[in-house]
DNA sequence: CATGAATGAGAGTTCATTCAT
DNA sequence: TATGAATGAACTCTCATTCAT
């Protein structure tokens, strides 16, 4: 018992704290936070109840645990999913695809991690992990534009808020109709991607009349954008 | 006794019963479903803890009440935004300022309502009150596509989870943030919207040359609408 | 109004009260006396809430009542059933036929009086009722002693036991047999009666031996009275 | 740790279940079962609120466990009294001895475990317990009718009720009055038993001789026995 | 480290009783 | 006298957390 190598107890450590982690992931999803029992999630990671106590000091603990491992796990595979995509388009395709994957495998997590009681709990931490994850889609948006591939002028917060807001809304009314997902949303999304941010707008399709027609529409929006912005007001 | 109206008693129970989801509302959003106590509620409502129960029968019954009175509020004030908007964008952008103020306005009975245990305990319902909602959506969006101010082949899900996903994106994005709404989020998706689904989309169709033409109309429109505004509404 | 004769209205009262003790028995069989809600039997009776309170001021003076009214319905038909039987055996068969039948019809009523935790409220009074209601067992008991048609030594108390007791425990099983009085019971009771304290105890059966018996089983029995007796104690 | 036998961990939830009885049986009585508080049985019992529900899941529970007990009680102890009585009457002397001794030192627990609700709430259960326990008594009786020390003619469930009923209402008589059991009752019920059951009564199948003889023998028998009692215990 | 029995504060709900009308 | 809405004390049962073993 005493020769065993130092790295098997940690690992032995590790082990645990993710069996419990997983346990009460999955009891929490079940009955909502305060419908969770730790008994409960004792029993199903296979130790006793006072044994939860020494690796996490509270439910709360617990749960924050949970919703760290939910984000990480977020962010790394969004990462994973975008890298080697070197057009833009194609890149947000992939994120895209991933995001609502994700969203509607572990929406209950989602839900879970969401409530506004946890973020108000721990405001500041919640934003962290929000910004790590959406930087993913940031970065992807911010080379798109140095790249000329999208509009010059797109504001990068606005097309977030579509982009992830839209995915998520889709990701609820296929789970509320119990549909899968077939790339019909992600399609779309893309589509409203290059229609509103897309610079050389379909231009194969429509030939050079198009091609001005973007070159008109952008300067429009110019107008515009100078027109709101000389009543000042700091763009975010 | 006999000369105050029939009226009065009426109106008394309406009263109290208005109290007491008032009170509830505060209560719940303050600490959440399960951390909410009756006896808090009765005490912000200016009650007995019992009275409560003369008015609903369960803390659940309690709930439901908000939730309905949510949704009640949230369509009909809807339905009175849009009204009188003949414009598609026009109505649109109508309905997204009242949807977007309302959100921000209640973000946290938001939160409180789409909680999933709730919504599972009793599906139905949630889905009639949604679809209720968003009816006032897809009217304008199918009448602009019969007015060919859309494109035709718009479909009207999918323009719908962007539409309100985008808001509610942004909603929370404001919040997290601590700014207040100024018309720029709307604005924006009323952009997005234009250039996906305003009707200079479908040049197959109609021939390059009138798709330019509703185009440049469109762009003219947006100057037009953007002179207005810079008048009396500060736009971000 | 104020024409209608005294009379009416404490005939109001009565019939009131009669149907307040009427709809409170029904509910206090049903559900127990913890069980029973003053609101139920205040809907039963056809009148609200707060007029039961006009009639008896708490819910145990209305318990109360009843069992005021069971045992003096109790004992006005003991006497109604008793009278006119001038034989001895003739009045008892006519007295347990009745006491089993009441038994049977209203032993939930029976045992909601019985409730060791009413008589210990009100012991005195629960002593006054039966010695009132046994009082007839008790008369027609001595009557037949004084007219020898008893026998002479025959104590009154041990009698009264095992005819009330036994009785009572023939209704219950009865009753938890799910079977009907058929009169075999109060038959076999007048049985046993007879044997113990018939005086010329089935000498057709045994013969002038068996009168002999008789007569040495009574002396021996004064004898163990008097041997009772001599060291004082009030004989009941 | 290592030196405690095993069976201390058992033998302490027992003697814990066996305080916790204990203690709601005498809670029970006083304030009957709706009266009862857990808190004041939990005190009692001296441990916390919470621990009684480790032992039994709710009240109900509690009081059928006290239920149980007291018929177990009851049974054995009936098994045992009657135990090594050869002669019928003598077994029956000592039943009814025993049975009047047991319901009225736990007169209490007979009036809760009587109690309708109970009985209604588990009909079967009760009947078992019921049908287990006179089993005693009717055992007893068919070993007489089989060695014709009782008429053969007897029917069982007569004489039982006599035999419970009878020496249940001396019971009550004797409690009510605040007396003390002095044998008197018991002795009724066996004087009783012997001219309702003794084998006198069937003269023809055993010739009178016979009859007499038994009947004569059990007057000395009761000569004997008020000798005894006149010098050491005041009869009533 | 691990256990799980014990704890005890607290929650939702009921209902006898009161009292303004 | 009659009403019934309002009251609020009290109850059973739960469960996060502790601690002796």
């Amino acid at each position: 018992m005493s020769d065993i190598p130092a790295m098997t107890r940690r690992q032995r450590v590790e082990e645990r704290e993710h069996a419990i982690i997983a346990a009460a992931r999955a009891v929490f999803v079940e009955h909502g936070y305060d419908g969770a029992r730790m008994a409960e999630i004792a029993r199903r990671a296979g130790i006793a109840e006072g044994t939860v106590y020494l690796y996490f000091k509270t439910k709360v603990d617990l749960m924050k645990a949970i919703v760290a491992d939910f984000w990480r796990d977020l962010t790394l595979g969004a990462r994973k999913a975008t890298r080697g995509h070197d057009d833009t388009f194609e890149a947000l395709h992939a994120l895209a695809e991933f995001h609502l994957t994700m969203l509607m495998d572990r929406f209950d997590v989602v839900e879970l991690t969401q409530n506004l009681r946890m973020v108000k709990a721990d405001p500041s931490s919640s934003r962290q992990y929000l910004k790590t994850y959406v930087a993913v889609f940031d970065e992807i948006f911010r080379r798109g534009v140095d790249r000329t591939e999208l509009a010059a002028d797109a504001s990068v917060w606005a097309a977030r808020d579509v982009f992830y807001g839209g995915l998520e809304y889709s990701a609820r009314t296929l789970l509320v109709r119990g549909e899968r997902h077939d790339g019909t949303a992600v399609n779309n999304m893309l589509r409203v991607f290059r229609a509103a941010y897309g610079r050389g707008k379909v231009p194969r399709e429509e030939g050079a009349a198009a091609g001005l027609l973007g070159r008109l529409e952008a300067a429009v929006e110019r107008l515009e954008q100078q027109a709101a912005k000389a009543e000042d007001q700091p763009s975010r």
